[in-house]
Formats: structure tokens, sequence, C-alpha cells
DNA sequence: TATCAATCAATGTACTGTCATTAATTAATA
DNA sequence: TATTAATTAATGACAGTACATTGATTGATA
């Protein structure tokens, strides 16, 4: 029997498997691309998103700061660390409680940030064409599907804006 | 003027930004819930991944290894090297090219492969009514369009076995 | 053959991410 | 009030990830 192209291998990956290495390979490379353009801020992809929801949600506490973020699930401590010693997050001790602190974005950092906005907008406008708007609501459901109630899901819920996913928050 | 559900946010986070933070949850979250799998087997994903290619594709050098691995862009050594301490893999020099090694499963690492891939098809039996088999193949043709061309898609499209994919090896 | 370029593996460095633990403080309860 | 529990932030430990560099070997070319 001839080896055709269909039966080329013996097994194929089923396309699940499929999913779930295309999600690893697409994080992976959308964060090469990303770590690229941010690289003349002086910053990682992670430090863009702190800098990002503090530009929205300042002033927050760490643990607040860490229910809003993707990127990490514990405390951000050491991520903030940086950020406040390259003078672009004030971390102040909270007054009414010691156990508290207060961050907020230095001036440096609210430009920065700014910077980092208008950055990811032209990331965003140049991958746009690779999802058709049919398909985007599809893809969105599924994996709202598999993060919801999940702390990463929960942090995105709690960032989107959306009352749809609000309800995701209690889970 | 009343501030109603839709309007609570100022911004509401645009679809193609709340789809990259999606696909980052995703992956998050993937990647603990097989981490927890794993566990009892002593393996960290990314090891999984290593046993796993192997067991479908050895013997295999470190860099031809490494152009099959999602996980990892360089040259997965250090990855290797925690296998080999443990047994489950065997780093045996080339005798045709001084520079190679030749990695191999030992007997152990084709049986925890074995486990591993069952534990895979679980994962993913749990994990298929996420998504409806008929929005499968529109997400799968999104996320291929943002990877094809780069290392981590070539390196799935190199493992898929299906020869659609097969023209992106040249890219 | 001698030289130069390319390849393969390993390693150094810095940052990321997860989990567990600790210390200080605050809140709750006896 | 005294004791206990919960909360907040920080830290230690370990593996992962990216990028650059090194050293040895091989292949290509003069």
């Amino acid at each position: 029997m001839i080896d055709h192209e269909n039966t080329q291998q013996a097994d194929m990956m089923p396309p699940i498997e499929e999913l779930r290495y295309l999600i690893l390979a697409a994080q992976r490379e959308g964060n090469r691309l990303l770590a690229e353009a941010l690289r003349p801020l002086r910053l990682t992809p992670s430090q863009a998103e702190v800098l990002r929801v503090l530009q929205e949600h300042e002033p927050l506490s760490l643990i607040a700061l860490g229910d809003l973020l993707v990127c990490e699930t514990g405390s951000p401590s050491r991520l903030v660390q940086r950020l406040v010693e390259d003078g672009l997050v004030e971390r102040i001790p909270s007054s009414t409680d010691k156990r508290m602190v207060t961050l907020t974005l230095t001036d440096r950092g609210r430009e920065v940030a700014a910077k980092v906005a208008a950055l990811e907008a032209q990331f965003y406008e140049a991958n746009a064409g690779l999802v058709k708007d049919a398909s985007l609501p599809e893809i969105l459901e599924v994996l709202w599907r598999f993060v919801e109630g999940k702390p990463a899901g929960m942090a995105l819920a709690r960032r989107v804006g959306r009352e749809t996913e609000g309800e995701t928050l209690a889970l």
C-alpha cells in the first residue's frame, strides 16, 4: 500500500490537543512580539500589564492589583518591586492598615503607561486582520468557558468591563 | 444620568485585547491543571512534552527535539538534563558527529510517557465539552494564522501530521 | 591542507511564574 | 481584654523562558 499524504503519519494529533498546543504557541509568540515591541521602553509584557492596570484602577493595594492581573496568580510583590526601583510606581504604606501598601503611578509611570497603551493599540491593529469579526465572538466564548471561575479568568472578568461576564466574579 | 450596567465602565476592553488576555489566561490555567495532573508523576508540563515527543520521534538530537517542542525556542539542554538525571531519558554522544547527542527514552521513560499520554487523553476528554465541534476548525484556523511561520508554530506544524500545515514548514 | 564559516550543545544571566511559608497586623471570638 | 483566626505583603525555593555567548566540532572554500 502506498503511503499517501493523509496517512503519512500513523496517528494524527487529535484536534483538541492541537488546540491546546496552538494556545500555548499563540501565547508564546504573542508574548515574544510584545516583548520586542516593549523593549525600547525597557519593559516586559508583565510589567506593562501592571502599568496598564494601575493606569485604569489606581490606587491599588498589592492584593487588589493581583486580583486584576492575568499574568500572575500570587502576590505580585517582586513584579512591582522592579517598577518601583525604576521610578514608575510608588509604593506607599497605608496609614489606616499597616499591613497594606498603596500603589500609584508616578508621573513618569503615567507617561510610560500611555506609551504602552499606544503600542498595544498598534499591536492589535496589526493582528486584527487575522481573525474574521464573525468568528471572534465564538472564539471568545470558548475561551471564556475554559477560564471562567479560575484565577486568571476572574482577573480578566474584573477588567473587561462587561456585565455579561460580571456573573463569574462570584464563582 | 444614571449609571446603567452597560456603561458602568467608561471604556470597555476591545475584543481583540480580550482575545489576547483570554489566550494568556487559557494557557496559564491549562498549564496549571496539567501541572496538577502531572504532579503524581513528578513531571512538569514541559518535561511531559519532551517525553511525548521522544515517544513518537526518538531518537532525536537536542536540536531536532527543540524543533519539535512548542514549549521552548532555544536548545532544550537543561530541560533534558533533569530527565536524564531522573533516568527517563538517555543522552548518548553521537559516534558520527561528536557535536551531537542522541536522545532516547529509557524503559522507565517509555512507561512514564505512556502514563502521560493516558493522562492527557483524560484531560482532553474532560475539556472537549467546552468547544462545539462546529467552532473548533474556525478557532484552529485563526490560531494557525497567528503562529504560522513563527518558531512555536513551525514546531507544532512538524508534529500535527497534517499535510495542510506541512506547507508552513518551509516558511 | 589551511582557513573560515556554520552547526551543535552547553552555559550565564535575567526575568517569569508557582507554590509554600513567614512575619506583621488586623479582625473576630471567648 | 486575651486568645485565636484571617488578611496582607514579602520571601525562599524551584522550574521555566528568552536571549546572548562560548567551545568544540564539522563542513565549505581558497
